[in-house]
DNA sequence: CTGAAAGCGCTAACAC
DNA sequence: GTGTTAGCGCTTTCAG
């Protein structure tokens, strides 16, 4: 009853309420055995008493396990998020919790911020982690490591990424099968490999319908609504504007849409835009897209991670892409 | 070069390798004055080279801010991604990072999990905390929070919550001015308020409209889609079924949508739906709703907890619920 | 069966 | 200017 006002209860204060030693305490948390009954139903009482929980960060410096899986994304938007989402159900009813950090909120630069928050949380803070979209090849690491989006293809540590190329090609192929001749990519984060495939696949298609690539019809968007805002508003700007916009991801595309729509233009009468992700705001904005099955990418990389924290080497997985055909796409006019 | 092979860089191995103690190493690192400018330039070429990244754990346990507001949910479902989104732009450039953790997704017994992720985390990992949907009064705890949707009412802790009341009432009343007079409700967690007051709202319409309350048509469902399906089915299967439903949530009115079909009944045509919280999901579903601005919840919340973080006092802010018609509802048949 | 002591990686006095 | 020391909350040998 002497412990400091608002601090947390920590493991001494059980001990002494307990009166036993600090070792003692743990041992009975940690269920060790060569604790006699007494002692311990007597320990446990005072922590159910004092609602003491033994703290994540000092269990994690002494500790090997901490029973925590690490999600590590740049920031929160949709596609992460839906990530989030696959990885959070394929955990549930298993040992572990999720801890999802969000590293390059604060920093300005944006690159790197992948292998700074897996030396921050890498301690052991985290078992094993999975990581979204990294910026640059990953460190080989002490702690297990799923990346999905990788930044170079599937290669060395474990990934699980789409038919990217396929994917973009069939999203081309759309459109010039419904008779767009002029047709623009904003590209993606140009340090992905998933963005590098997109591109790829645009002009395969193109390629193989015979048309022409007219490398200003290509853009950057960097997967940002932000950045992409700027590149569609030069392609519509051009003096012979596109008739429609392949973009490498749905965040572009919908703010491509929205450019369009201050310029005067309707969608899609007047610009087909395709995207990439499905992500749920593309159904809001009936966007056609190229559809990644998100949750279940998650839950693969679950799945990698929890062989990989049983002893199994590094596994890759590629999903299917499949083109989802909505309201944003028509012929051209005339 | 004579550090452990695949282990993490510590302050120790900069130390040695630049030649001067780990605490010369720690001022450099965080800027501290009183160092000769030729040592800090070693220490930092130092750091680079090795790629040293402080120990978020090991610093926290010695530190008292870390800049990194915790989100604490119960999983990783859409209304507290949606919310997470939020947290994540409205922190955007700020000097904070984000860690988001799922306390229940291991623990069978969802009951208390907040308290129990408060008091992990709390240690100092986080600087302050933003708590969704909490089960239970919060304890006053030494770190700042904020509770969205909280337990009890807007009282005690800061809080972030919409008007439950008015908008469970305009969901109730959309369905009465359509024609319905058999109107179920599926209940949310009721050990949260804003549960009670969906509720409360959807009797004080039936009691405006002078419509009679009948209990078989309240059933439970906590919220969540497994709960909602033995629920919706209850209700489907009742000697007199209800035309219309207002669900307590979007993952729960989606969930009577799927029920109602596999009974062979079309929406809207044979029964009409209405949830809450608007989701991304809802888009999809074409679900009548109920509308939170979760995304302006989440900043709003982060708002509050800057200004906890700079002294002032808790605040508690009520958003706003508007209805959002879709085709989940329709005038019922004959 | 239980406790004393060491130490995880780091920071903050306080010496030198 | 720089190093030494103590200690954050916890687990883990190793003595008793």
């Amino acid at each position: 009853m002497t412990r400091r006002p608002s601090s947390r209860v920590t493991i001494r204060d059980v001990a002494r309420a307990a009166g036993v030693s600090v070792a003692t305490v743990s041992k009975v948390i940690n269920g060790r055995d060569g604790i006699a009954d007494a002692t311990s139903a007597r320990v446990l009482g005072v922590v159910a008493e004092l609602g003491y929980e033994s703290s994540l960060i000092a269990t994690s410096m002494r500790r090997r396990r901490t029973n925590v899986i690490g999600v590590l994304v740049a920031e929160f938007e949709p596609f992460a998020l839906q990530l989030l989402r696959g990885v959070s159900s394929a955990l549930q009813g298993t040992d572990y919790d999720i801890l999802a950090y969000a590293g390059s909120v604060s920093a300005g630069d944006h690159s790197g911020w992948e292998r700074r928050s897996l030396s921050r949380l890498g301690g052991t803070l985290i078992d094993g982690a999975i990581i979204v979209t990294p910026t640059v090849a990953l460190p080989e690491t002490s702690v297990a490591t799923v990346a999905i989006d990788p930044h170079a293809g599937p290669a060395g540590p474990a990934t699980v990424d789409t038919d990217n190329l396929g994917g973009a090609r069939a999203a081309t192929e759309h459109l010039i099968a419904q008779g767009h001749r002029r047709i623009a990519h904003i590209r993606g984060r140009v340090d992905l490999e998933s963005a590098r495939q997109r591109e790829q696949g645009y002009r395969q298609a193109l390629e193989a319908a015979g048309l022409p690539f007219d490398p200003a019809l290509v853009v950057d968007g960097a997967y940002r609504a932000a950045t992409s805002t700027p590149a569609a508003t030069a392609l519509l700007e051009l003096p012979e504007p596109p008739t429609a916009v392949f973009a490498a991801n749905d965040l572009s595309a919908i703010e491509a849409i929205r450019v369009a729509r201050t310029h005067g233009l309707r969608v899609p009468d007047d610009l087909s835009v395709v995207g990439f992700d499905d992500i749920p705001e593309a159904v809001s904005a009936d966007l056609t897209t190229v559809r990644q099955p998100l949750h279940e990418m998650g839950a693969a990389a679950v799945r990698i991670l929890l062989e990989m924290l049983g002893g199994s080497g590094p596994e890759h997985i590629r999903m299917p892409a499949e083109i989802v055909v909505r309201g944003s796409t028509a012929p051209p006019r005339g």
